[in-house]
RNA sequence: GCGGGUAUAGCUCAGUCGGUUAGAGCACCUGGUUGUGGUCCAGGGGGUCGUCGGUUCGAAUCCGUCUACUCGCCCCA
């Protein structure tokens, strides 16, 4: 242990954190299942190859930022997305029965980068995969999910949805070349990023934020121009059903995504409120993606959302639950205490018990869990067979018969 | 991986030109109130001034180093 710091690029998620961060999957989760995707979870860590093979050898995610190592002679990577241990394990479960595969998932993901604001080593997403439909009704119910989600966080008026077709790989490779063909005369005024990208993945100088580049790729041949019919009639058909949906998007013909495994429709929506790290959700399809890893072929599209990128941008996240205090005074009262605390307990209701002090500590730290009541016990109600209730908010009290409490603090709500 | 900024109490931050015992607000603890919180009053605890090294009679303050955070690039959720 270096030190008693955390590992640079993690960070706790104390219970203020946690619940912030539970808002954002409760929600997801609430609303995957109107959609039909049922929660499943793969391991957080798979065969390398498994990532490798995917994403693409020379993708930045494989290239420099997977958490490695060996056991056993067995190489072992740390996942830093969700998208290829679904995928494996539809696959190894046989999965390919059961189409159309519907799955949303949830946890930790890795990835060695330098942290900033919203970027973490370790940091979570949602996602959801739908496997197994080809036709862009498909992309048009998981872009639809995506929306409903976003609105439930109530981030209508801070995002917007880019999308952008890639096309099938036919029109893919036919574009490549284009480019390629029109770019290398440009070679040596290329910036240095972008020289490395020609080779690596050429679509992505559409994307770079270089003067000099953007001035070359003004001219460039444009994605449409190779997209063979069935491509087109694909991107059209997603775009309407998005119209018909009444979900807002802007076609981004730049917007290439990183990772080598998508093909026809790409999306993502961004906000302006996290700095550099604008992507808050994104996704597209990858129809070629089953097959390369040895599965029977079957088409897929989804999603993944980062959760600590979307809990900045959430407010309201719902207050604690308030709970009763109970503050019993003196050895009789405290025998009562415990029996009645496991009784309101039991009925569902939160009970806050101080593990001793005297009745103003005790008090204090009923205001300080945000108590809704406080129940007094003491030798003059227990004479009485009674309980002071102390409304915390108005400082009213009443005296309750002991019989009839549970009831009378059920009723509370 | 590359470039800039920052680091003082649990939190948010002051700290003059390098000067002797490092401060405030919030939070916490105790008392004012033997059975009444949230307001108020009085008092109290809490710091290796991020690390290691250097300059100096003397360093929170100047210089270097490492670490972390942060902003941008790359890339991505």
């Amino acid at each position: 242990m270096a030190s008693l710091q955390p590992v640079r690029g993690t960070h706790d998620l104390l219970p203020d954190d946690m619940r912030r961060h539970q808002t954002v999957v409760d929600r997801i989760r609430r609303c995957a299942a109107l959609y039909g995707f049922e929660e499943m979870a793969t391991p957080i860590f798979e065969f390398t190859e498994v990532f490798s093979r995917t994403l693409g050898e020379t993708s930045d995610v494989v290239s420099k930022e997977m958490y490695t190592f060996e056991r056993s002679g067995d190489h072992i990577t740390l996942r830093p997305e969700g998208t290829a241990g679904i995928c494996r394990a539809f696959i190894s479960n046989g999965l390919a029965q059961q189409v159309p595969f519907k799955a949303f998932y949830q946890g930790p993901m890795f990835r060695y980068e330098r942290p900033q604001k919203g970027r973490q080593r370790q940091f979570h997403q949602v996602g959801v995969e739908l496997l197994g439909i080809e036709s862009p009704q498909a992309d048009i119910e998981v872009l639809a999910l995506a929306a409903q989600f976003l609105d439930t966080l109530g981030l209508q008026g801070q995002v917007t949805l880019e999308i952008n077709t890639l096309g099938d790989s036919a029109s893919r490779t036919a574009y490549r070349d284009a480019l390629v063909a029109y770019l290398m005369p440009f070679h040596d005024q290329l910036s240095e990023d972008s020289k490395t990208r020609l080779e690596k993945n050429p679509l992505r100088i559409l994307d770079s934020k270089d003067e000099g580049d953007r001035k070359i790729i003004a001219n460039a041949p444009v994605f449409s121009d190779s997209l063979n019919d069935a491509s087109l009639a694909f991107f059209e058909a997603v775009k309407q059903g998005l119209d018909a949906l009444g979900i807002a998007y802007t076609v981004n013909p730049r917007l290439v995504r990183g990772l080598d495994y998508y093909c026809h429709t790409a999306f993502e929506f961004t906000t302006t409120a996290l700095g550099a790290q604008g992507t808050v959700l994104a996704g597209g399809r990858y129809d070629g993606l089953i097959q390369s890893m040895g599965g029977t072929p079957t088409p897929g599209i989804g999603w993944a959302a980062g959760v600590e990128r979307l809990a900045m941008l959430v407010d309201g996240v719902p207050d604690k639950a308030r709970p009763i205090a109970l503050i019993p005074m003196g050895d009789a009262a405290e025998a009562l205490a415990l029996p009645l605390a496991n009784q309101l307990r039991r009925a569902g209701l939160p009970v806050d018990m101080a593990y001793g002090g005297a009745m103003k500590k005790r008090m204090k730290r009923a205001n300080t869990v945000n108590a809704r009541v406080a129940v007094i016990l003491g030798d003059d109600e227990l004479a009485r067979n009674e309980a002071t209730v102390r409304d915390l908010d108005s400082g009213e009290q009443s005296a309750v018969a002991l019989d009839g409490l549970v009831q009378a603090l059920t009723a509370l709500g």
